[in-house]
DNA sequence: TCCATAGAAACTATAGAATGTTTTAGAAAA
DNA sequence: TTTTCTAAAACATTCTATAGTTTCTATGGA
């Protein structure tokens, strides 16, 4: 038997499915074929449902079922622009916080997603989606802020880097990887253990822009005249 | 029969009762109470629970069941710096893009909040909990912040606004209000009209740092040696 | 202090009722 | 005769309720 519950185990499934693009925006999410799926029950997968709409992943018709929320590219650029500012905020303040254990973990997640890089997702010279490296990433960006004292930061920009990673990993199959992450994040870690706060925070702006660019400009079928993408993002 | 399903029925009723500390941090939520206090089955009530989880007002730990998410000290000074800093960015693009409609909603939800103020709230000096106050607050707030174009930036804010209140209404009864909230309220609006962009930042954040401070000075049973408040504030 | 047992509550599964959607048949108009 | 609009019926899916199983907690005794 699972040691956590069937809830959280589906709540994990749909999030990576939704995540990790296997789910497009706006495909409609009958609980039936969940469950099947699954191996779970329907209140299992209700469940599960009802944290990501809180989420802001699925969106919930009463009497209409669930459906992937959708994206766009206004809701892109809208995110990026407020992730810029969020993640400077954390980093400042990761600068200012930081001890020698959180140096430390930063070199750590640096070196394992470098690694995780050379061994497995260079395929061809394309980017392959992996999500073992999209886990090393996310950890080591988590560390570059996790020292970051306010709470609150934290939370919000662990939430939009959420919704960034659906973007990245929903176009990822269509862009030509031409920028050096590697070289972007040994710079970022550089100015970082520096306490080189303007310059870090300068860094994580290119960053984040230059992705969103990248995005926005690849052949993705990411297309607001798509019927799929069309609707507009609903919040709460 | 309802217009809306149960679950949002509870939905909304368990987060008021959140929201109004009739259930205090910590306590824990028995499904089966809830069952015959609302009149619903389980399977209603734990999905309600589920998205208070991503809501981030209540907690859920598996097999243990849920309790309502702890509060703290620090935790309103962090959420008060962040609340500033998102606060003033959606004022800002408000300013900057807002339209004729949006200054008349500005003033209809204003003229309400006073209107409801004198009639209902001020009771013998001390501010008294009312739900309808509550309700003409947050439209205002929502109004003066509503012509900013980025919704990554109001969600983001309404979220903040939402944890907020919780804290306004859980030490309400306890703080006298030395204040004039109306003139702060007024004085935000004329800048705001105005297009005072800088002048509206500096009053929204003493806008919030005062609210915060109050409740930190005041006799409110908010004290991190009470047990009920010791947890930390748990992020997923 | 440790262990066992009893009780309570959460978790899962199954079944039935209410609701929304689609399809198809029929009739009227072009 | 063909097309289109309407309406009703059949289907699918969501929503709600009830029952059974597993897990956790508390109390009592050794």
């Amino acid at each position: 038997m699972s040691k956590q519950s069937r809830t959280l185990q589906t709540y994990q499934a749909l999030k990576f499915d939704v995540l990790s693009a296997r789910y497009l925006p706006g495909r409609k999410l009958i609980i039936e074929n969940i469950c099947e799926e699954q191996c779970v029950s329907p209140g299992a997968v209700r469940e599960a449902l009802a944290r990501l709409t809180s989420d802001g992943l699925v969106i919930a018709e009463p009497q209409k079922g669930f459906t992937v929320a959708p994206v766009s590219i206004a809701d892109l650029q809208d995110l990026t622009e407020v992730r810029i500012d969020v993640e400077q905020k954390c980093i400042r303040r990761a600068i200012r916080d930081g001890d020698i254990e959180w140096e430390g973990q930063i070199l750590s997640t640096l070196h394992q997603l470098n690694k995780t890089l050379e061994t497995t997702v260079l395929e061809g010279g394309k980017l392959v989606f992996c999500p073992i490296w999209a886990e090393k990433h996310a950890q080591f960006h988590d560390a570059l802020v996790s020292a970051c004292s306010n709470l609150w930061w934290l939370n919000l920009r662990s939430r939009l880097f959420m919704q960034a990673e659906r973007y990245r990993w929903m176009t990822l199959p269509y862009v030509e990887e031409k920028r050096f992450v590697v070289k972007e994040h040994e710079a970022l870690v550089a100015a970082t253990l520096d306490r080189d706060a303007d310059l870090a925070s300068a860094l994580v702006e290119d960053h984040l822009q230059k992705t969103a660019d990248l995005l926005l400009s690849s052949d993705a079928p990411f297309d607001d005249t798509d019927e799929r993408y069309t609707k507009a993002v609903k919040l709460t």
